[in-house]
Parts: structure tokens; C-alpha cells; sequence
DNA sequence: GCAATGATTGACAGTCACTGACACTTCCGG
DNA sequence: CCGGAAGTGTCAGTGACTGTCAATCATTGC
């Protein structure tokens, strides 16, 4: 019944987000696998319990930025003009993700993220997992606005295939700072759709 | 330094088979998650020990059949005249897929297997990752018969599109024999890169 | 100021996936 | 008959996660 941001809600997300930086710098330290969460929760001064309290699960410490990002993602995706090709309106939504990259802080932090990613195998198939659901909800909002002119399955199709170039793209500019926009545009000009309105 | 199918492989391969059928049937009857490990051992009539010494983890069982999919797949798309559009080739690898699909023998069992995986949200993060490695597979066999005129991030991202069109147009069809195929065709051609020699 | 109430926590026990170590059997070539 | 190689069961242990319960802490009503 509260308001969506509720006093009780402010200190828990302060909670996760010291938990969070805790464990990224346990991560990057030692790795994912070889960091467990009693010493996590050691780290931060609390019970094991309480850390599963705060997240469901040790992926989700990692995980949980992705998902504010998700939601970004597609409410930029909303506010595009209904008439704006899908394509387009894609590439724009994804320059989100490309002003992240072009902040140092939040590009290092990325960096880092995307580091303990790629380092465990378990945790890579709970992000593909996450990314899986954000297409989704991204294909909703695209099919929302289409009305029922366009066909379902090419929708969810052209959002996977737009995250694949961006997947793509973003790959080998982890390091590299100012390829990554241009880079992008490269991936999706070549990959455009014929039929694209 | 034997052969690639020795003797001992094949016996090893009829257990695996075993397993695997037993595996499935119960978790198709009680869910991925709902099943222990002992459980199918003891079904199989063997130690938990010993179902780890023949799948390393409990995905991997119903996974398994997922890693030779991509084997073949792979080889039917080095097969493809490296004259033809790389999209063009993808499709025609695809075809493996929908001709597995025409089989109602292999497609009931493909089916048995989407669901579960669907219903797993464990389950489908493993799927998603071998997915994600298949693709990498295939780049690598586009990328070879490429050359070096191909960018290397448009091949990736081009595979990454194809497969979420495979994706888009399996996903409804998983109870629908027939419709398969032509959706394919009609997703890959709506979504069909503008440059594609 | 105080008691009832509800949220937060730690401690503990238990489940389940998975691993390493070791002892045992079987089978096969010499 | 003996040697090792391969396959197996048993056991103990780790680590992620869950349920439960009792203690604590803050809030609210009086």
C-alpha cells in the first residue's frame, strides 16, 4: 500500500548496494567460483542467512545491475516515435548502453562486471538467462506500439537480432573506450533488415 | 590413440543413452528441479558416483543431445558453397532443424525436452549458454570460409540474428508439426541483412 | 513511559549438487 | 597365475541454499 520507494525499501537497497561492491571486490580479487558467500557476508559484517536475505542468490549480486538496466533499456524503447522503424528505435535505445561506456567510472565498473562474467562459466548461463528475459520485455514494448500489423515471432526475431549486434560489438571494446558507438552502428547498418519501414 | 569409436566408447555411450531416457521420463513426470540426482541413480540401478562419471552434472543429461545438434550443424554449414550469402547458408544448416522437426519420433522427444528446459529456470540458463557456444562454433566455420574480407563482428553478430530467428519461429511451433518450416523461411527472409551478397 | 506488534537478524539444522580419496572387483594380456 | 587398467561403490567433505526458531530492535498505540 506504501509508495513505490518506500523509507524501508531506500535502506535495503542501501544494504544490497554495500553488499554488492563488497563482493565485486572479492570477485575481481579472487574470482566468482572461488569466493563463497559466508566469506561475502563475513566481509560485510553479517550471517550468511542475512546475505540470501538480500539476494536469492550469489548470481544476483552480479546480476541485479542488469536487470535496472533492462528497464531503462525499454523504457527509452518507449518513448521512441511509433512511427521510427524497429531497427532505429533499437539502435537508439542502445545508445544508453553506449553513453555507459562513454562515462570512465561506469565503464570500468562494466569492465569489471563483464570480467567476472566471462571468468565463470555458471554465472555466464545466469546473465545469458537475464538477457533472454530483457529481449522479452523489449519485444513487448515493440509489439505494443506495432499494433497487430506486424507478426509476432518476426518482432521477438529482430530484438534478438539487434542484441546480437550488440553483443557483438560490445565484446572486443571492453578495454577500448570510443570504438564501441561507431562500432555498433557499423554491425547494425550491415545487419538491417530489407523489409525495415 | 584408438580410433574415434572404440569399443569401450560405444558401451560407454549405450550407459549414457540409459541414463538418459531414465532421466527424462522422471523429469518429465516430477520436474528438473524436483528430481535428486539419487533419484535417477537409484532408477538406473548405479551410485550418484557413478551417474558423475558419466555426465559431469546434472544439465548435462538432458543437454547432451543438444552438443551433437551443434556438431552437425556446424558441418552441414561447412558443406555450403562458400559462393552463397552467409544468411542463405545459415538457413540451409537450419534445415537440419526442420528436418528433425518433420520426424514425429524425434520431434515428440525434442518437445518432451523443451518443456522441460522451459520449466527450469536453472535449466534454461545452462541451455542458453550452450546455445551461445554453438554460435560461436559457427562463426568460427563463416569466418574460415570468409577469409578475411568478412568482418569478424558482423559474422558473429549475423549468426547471433540467425539464431534468434530460429529461436522466434521454434518457439511457437514446439506442438505444430508442419508450419515450422515455411515460418523459418518467412522470419529469416523478413529479417534478411540489406548488404547480403 | 510502556507494552504490543511487526520487521530484521543470527544460529542451527537440513537438503542437494558435486568432488576427492580409497578400496574392491573384473577383465585381459603376458 | 599375475599384472595393471578400467569401472564401480562407499564415505567424507564442501558449498549453495532453505526452513525454523528464538532473540532483538524499531514503531506504534495508549
Amino acid at each position: 500500500m506504501t509508495a513505490g520507494t518506500s523509507l524501508r525499501e531506500v535502506s535495503r537497497r542501501a544494504v544490497q548496494s554495500r553488499i554488492a561492491r563488497t563482493a565485486e571486490s572479492l570477485f575481481s580479487a579472487k574470482g566468482f567460483e572461488e569466493t563463497t558467500v559466508d566469506e561475502i557476508a563475513a566481509a560485510v559484517g553479517m550471517s550468511q542467512r542475512s546475505f540470501f536475505r538480500y539476494f536469492s542468490s550469489k548470481d544476483e549480486v552480479v546480476l541485479d545491475s542488469l536487470e535496472r538496466l533492462g528497464e531503462d533499456l525499454a523504457s527509452r524503447l518507449a518513448e521512441r516515435p511509433s512511427g521510427e522503424p524497429e531497427w532505429d528505435s533499437l539502435r537508439r535505445a542502445f545508445d544508453l548502453v553506449v553513453e555507459r561506456f562513454g562515462d570512465p567510472v561506469s565503464r570500468e565498473h562494466d569492465a569489471a562486471i563483464q570480467r567476472i562474467i566471462d571468468r565463470s562459466p555458471r554465472l555466464l548461463a545466469s546473465y545469458l538467462c537475464r538477457l533472454e528475459h530483457l529481449q522479452r520485455m523489449l519485444t513487448e514494448a515493440l509489439t505494443a506500439r506495432a499494433g497487430d500489423g506486424a507478426d509476432p515471432v518476426v518482432l521477438r526475431a529482430m530484438v534478438g537480432a539487434a542484441f546480437a549486434c550488440l553483443h557483438a560489438s560490445a565484446f572486443p571494446h571492453i578495454d577500448e573506450p570510443d570504438a564501441f558507438g561507431p562500432c555498433l552502428d557499423r554491425t547494425m547498418a550491415a545487419l538491417r533488415p530489407v523489409d525495415c519501414r
